[in-house]
DNA sequence: CTGTTAGCGCATTCAG
DNA sequence: CTGAATGCGCTAACAG
């Protein structure tokens, strides 16, 4: 290995110059930079992180918390896409991605203590949230930064998260459907454990208020998150004397699901029953039909969150503490007047 | 920070000898032992990672190195899948991962060699297998720790590798098309610079020649990952004079592509055309109809990566340069008797 | 503008 | 079985 010594040897001078060089140091003249830095290519020169981090203190790393992989739901696009996000800020200020690699919700606390005091990264993001989340808990506790994508539980005004306006978006696209003439509008999705689940519902309730419509708590479905969810369902509600005529549903692929079932049932979407959703996941456009959902721009859903707890450990301004990412509804097939 | 120091102090013994009780020495009593390991959890002592990979020289951390996220290929489930294999034996060993985040190809070799040079990690996996890839070059040339997922270039039985024997996968399942009564089948994957393409189409081809079927070139398509790649596909094959009635498809996502431009066009399937894939993703049970497809056992792929990698870069012993997860064949909807 | 010195927290000689 | 001393590669005072 090639060390900061080598290179001062090489460009006479001492190691304390060379470490000035590479922070680009503006008390350096160009010359000896120039002379250090023909040294350091020539050498093949590259910092040693750990050392530098142990004197540093601090890392340029930070930790992507993925919420426990025992359930599927990890297999939701979703992942990839926010991974991405992050990835491109992160790439960008140079800083390195450490992913958490517990199964269950313990193995992850673990691990996330593992990572704040060992000192593996600067900051967490926590790419769920949930009700009385004990990681949370604990980085909240400890004051270590991090952020959280979605809603926090409590102290909602007091840690950074990056957020869509779930309430807004259920609203308007049920609107949507309200507007094309539906008056039987039913709800699926996760359980209310996710704080993206609770504030979708609440904007359909009110969307459905204000129109004067019914939500009886039997078009109110709250199901596993993948597979078979969405396909109970699906016949629980076609049993219903009632059925209704417009489906919102709280997640793209959850709405796969859904249609899959419906096709079964013989009920065509859009013809029979309208079906809007949530994510505009890349899939949402190659189903058939094809659906017409709310974009959460996944990715800037990463990228502001890295960007917003990059600033936070480093100081440079105390970020937000709500960022909200604006969404757009996707008109696609799935949604006809009735 | 609390540091060995402290907890030296606090349980009355050398730092060296809280340093061999962390690394559970044979050399030290029972008795020194509990006392430190008291003393530690007392003041909530956690090792600073930095300071030991400084000198042990190593990390216990593998970069993980995903395709170039420029194509969209990276929102396939393919990956969290892969993820959660890798982590599972990553947090067994007590290994974490670094992610890479470059976007470009050219960006990516950066990240890598930042991570080889800077000794942020002990080894890399690369979740892709192309024709003449810079990364691996390089890692070859450094001789540096590293594991592919597929099937390398050249140096086939130099560099270590998991693959599923994709060409023994594209054999059977065409076979079972074939089996089904199926005499025009076509072809449809991604462009063969990806290694696990070439694999498929020859098993197809195969397959083929063995029943004595014809695959003429117009049978065979190659385009864009996902999206209108599959959906072109589909336009293509249906304008031909005698169109195939099997199709093999080189991905369970692209299958949704062809499956959604299928019904645009009134084909059923399976009645009309039978379709068959590759990766069971989940995806593939929700979809309508659900596919036959050759389950290659993403996580399996990760674990064993993972656990490769591990044992080359401790040289416990050094692993088989070819490791091949059996895959097997689920039979679902989409592919039926002619 | 540059060099000297010290020390980050830990593992590992070498002594005892 | 345990302690003292040394150094991993780097940055950051403190001098000049």
């Amino acid at each position: 290995m090639v060390t900061i010594k080598d290179v001062a040897k090489k460009a006479g001078v001492s190691p304390s110059t060379v470490s000035r060089v590479i922070a680009d140091s503006s008390r350096i003249s160009q010359d000896t930079k120039k002379k250090v830095r023909k040294a350091m290519s020539a050498l093949g020169y590259h910092p040693n992180i750990n050392a530098r981090n142990l004197v540093a203190k601090k890392t340029k790393a930070i930790g992507v918390i993925m919420p426990s992989s025992a359930d599927k739901a990890l297999q939701n696009p979703f992942f990839p896409e926010i991974l991405r996000g992050i990835g491109s800020v992160a790439h960008e200020m140079e800083y390195s991605i450490t992913l958490s690699t517990g199964i269950t919700e313990s193995e992850i606390l673990n691990e996330v203590k593992r990572m704040v005091y060992g000192s593996y990264v600067d900051g967490v993001i926590l790419l769920y949230s949930k009700v009385d989340d004990p990681v949370m808990m604990f980085l909240y506790e400890q004051n270590f930064p991090f952020v959280v994508v979605g809603k926090p539980h409590k102290q909602i005004n007091e840690v950074t998260h990056v957020d869509n306006d779930n309430v807004a978006a259920g609203h308007q696209i049920t609107k949507h459907l309200i507007d094309l003439g539906h008056e039987r509008i039913a709800f699926i999705g996760g359980f209310l454990d996710l704080f993206v689940t609770r504030d979708r519902v609440e904007g359909y309730e009110a969307a459905m208020k204000e129109a004067g419509l019914p939500c009886p708590s039997s078009y109110k479905i709250h199901t596993e998150f993948l597979k078979s969810g969405g396909r109970e369902a699906v016949e629980f509600l076609l049993s219903l004397e009632t059925p209704p005529t417009g489906l919102v549903v709280s997640d793209d692929i959850m709405s796969l699901g859904v249609l899959s079932r419906l096709e079964e049932f013989g009920v065509s979407v859009p013809k029979d029953i309208s079906l809007v959703s949530f994510n505009n996941v890349y899939l949402s456009e190659i189903t058939k039909p094809s659906l017409t959902t709310v974009d959460i721009q996944i990715y800037d859903l990463g990228a502001y969150s890295a960007k917003a707890l990059i600033e936070k450990t480093t100081n440079k301004a105390e970020p937000e503490k709500r960022i909200i990412i604006p969404h757009s509804i996707v008109y696609r097939e799935s949604s006809a007047r009735r």
